[in-house]
DNA sequence: TATATTTGTGTAACCAGTTACTTAACTAGA
DNA sequence: TCTAGTTAAGTAACTGGTTACACAAATATA
């Protein structure tokens, strides 16, 4: 072993999710720049959702994705940027902006479809020797859903003062 | 279920992760906030690794988690500017900052101590019942220490290609 | 119908990381 | 001993998220 994150155990953990998350995170835009990919890690997010529904506005992405609708606003803004993403004002409702995939994204796709099967592939073999990891994991998500680590936090805080 | 990144499974697991640990850390952020303490998420590392040592660097703690030099001395400023961690210039070596807890962060101890150790009660409770999940995290992070994403997706690239 | 509330989007400021670069100090080799 | 290479720390610029706030448009209500 000898990692201390590690060797903290719990205490470690919520670190090296982001240790972790931001390795990949680094890795996947090193992936893209060195061959020349004019796209970033979480636009396959966004294509797959307007392959699937044509058309959706930022509010309807943020939703789908868990993601606060400024991210959202932010990803967009560079596809738009990129030339991938074109919107329109929705005519019923003037707040509302209908994004669209572009034709260049559409030219683009089967190209980028490779480097995403690569890469889930590479996920499958990090998940290789870890059957339980996916099933787990959610069920860490389902729990922080319901109630998150403050108020599980401070309910830890006020058990303890009660036991002493 | 519901959740689109779930949905997707092995193509939204690092988006997921990242939405993870963003979660826990807001959520720490805002612990810390209501309960006016004056610290931040990743500060009881050093705090542990002050107590067992004494004196470091920051060369030493980056290399102790595993994060970036200026991650650490980010880090440092802070709490130096809070007060509880002071530097001295080596005199050996007059490029190392050996870095120490100060009279008020040993004083404030007691007092921190209470919430990361309801903390990680929280973490001992989100995991109850993924009993493999330690374990298989700490394999998936081998794994990318080992071969990281980038490199695997291009070996998978070119797998891809070997195979049509 | 006029007004209050809600909703969709955008912007600003922040946060905890990263990489790339700089500079000063130490170390090793000719 | 001088010089070349390495190491420690600091800084700048960037990234992909967040919350908080602003504003216009749509909706609900009195």
């Amino acid at each position: 072993m000898n990692d201390f994150l590690t060797e903290i155990e719990f205490v470690g953990l919520t670190s090296r999710l982001k240790r972790l998350s931001d390795a990949l995170l680094y890795s996947t835009k090193e992936l893209y720049k060195s061959e020349g990919l004019d796209i970033e890690p979480n636009w396959n997010l966004i294509f797959i959702l307007l392959q699937e529904n044509e058309a959706m506005t930022i509010t309807e992405i943020s939703e789908k994705l868990q993601f606060s609708h400024p991210a959202v606003v932010k990803i967009i803004n560079k596809m738009k940027k990129n030339g991938h993403v074109e919107t329109k004002t929705d005519d019923q409702d003037k707040r509302r902006q209908i994004l669209t995939l572009t034709e260049k994204a559409h030219s683009q796709l089967p190209l980028f479809e490779k480097y995403w099967t690569a890469g889930r592939q590479t996920v499958m073999d990090l998940l290789e020797d870890s059957p339980n990891f996916l099933e787990e994991f959610l069920k860490i998500e389902e729990k922080v859903n319901q109630s998150d680590y403050k108020e599980r936090t401070l309910k830890n805080l006020k058990n303890d003062k009660l036991s002493n």
